[in-house]
DNA sequence: TTGTTATTGCAACATTGTTGCAATAGTTTA
DNA sequence: TAAACTATTGCAACAATGTTGCAATAACAA
């Protein structure tokens, strides 16, 4: 693994992540964030966050990638694999506590899970 | 609703998405239908089958749009929300026989569920 | 056969995400 | 502090996916 640098970019990123407390895409993080950052550069500081563990990242059912911090050391601990629920209203997205179980055939070999809910959050209904 | 008409595009990308029995996207369908069709017409015939009920589209962690027959009437009869499985080997989505169960906090409202489960699957492994 | 209109092909477009490359800037070392 | 190393950035170009407007076509009913 190469060794990270601090940028502001980076610093940036993950204040609006971590403040927010929701899962964002490039879109809403590049109006969110206070400093001026290409859209490739914000790809690739999310992309490095999640390969370093920091960050997941949700495909949601409009086919964008969203980005969320791993909160593994919080009060409010989420399960490894846990649902998503995604407001079609406010679209935002967030990590619910709810941890998904499943069962597969013999032979499969899970190595990934995305699941995410679709409907109207409690704030915009 | 509209009065549908019988098209040779139609019924080709139905024939081919039953008999695969897999979900599959519109370039995987242009392939292996035997027609000549435009992207366009793929997407618009594939939309038209989801509003019909005919079919269920899946949103896979690469982003992308896959289609699958819904068998209610079948032997194998699938839950109105189940997992999905694709594999990043073959490239295919499978309808697992598995319900999708989870409870959300008060007030949230969900209206479409989105699972999908990524690895390798029997045959390619 | 004729009229109505659902469907198609085509082009244009929007959006999302990635990559190559030179320039920049963070970090370490002397 | 100054110099060296290289991770990171901005920019442009690109690929892929999906949608839409519009005129032409073809399915179906009368
Ligand atoms: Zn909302
Ligand atoms: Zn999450
Ligand atoms: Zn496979
Ligand atoms: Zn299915």
């Amino acid at each position: 693994m190469l060794k990270r640098r601090n940028t502001t970019t980076k610093e940036a990123v993950l204040s609006v992540l971590t403040s927010k407390r929701r899962a964002m895409s490039q879109d809403a993080i590049m109006q969110q964030i206070g400093v001026n950052a290409d859209r490739a550069t914000i790809y690739r500081v999310l992309n490095r966050f999640c390969e370093d563990g920091l960050v997941h990242k949700i495909i949601a059912e409009d086919g964008k990638q969203y980005f969320a911090v791993c909160m593994k050391c919080d009060e409010t601990k989420l399960a490894d694999n846990h649902f998503h629920f995604r407001c079609t209203s406010c679209q935002t997205i967030e990590c619910l506590p709810e941890a998904v179980h499943f069962s597969v055939p013999n032979g499969y070999n899970v190595e990934s899970v995305n699941c995410v809910l679709t409907g109207v959050c409690p704030q915009c209904s």
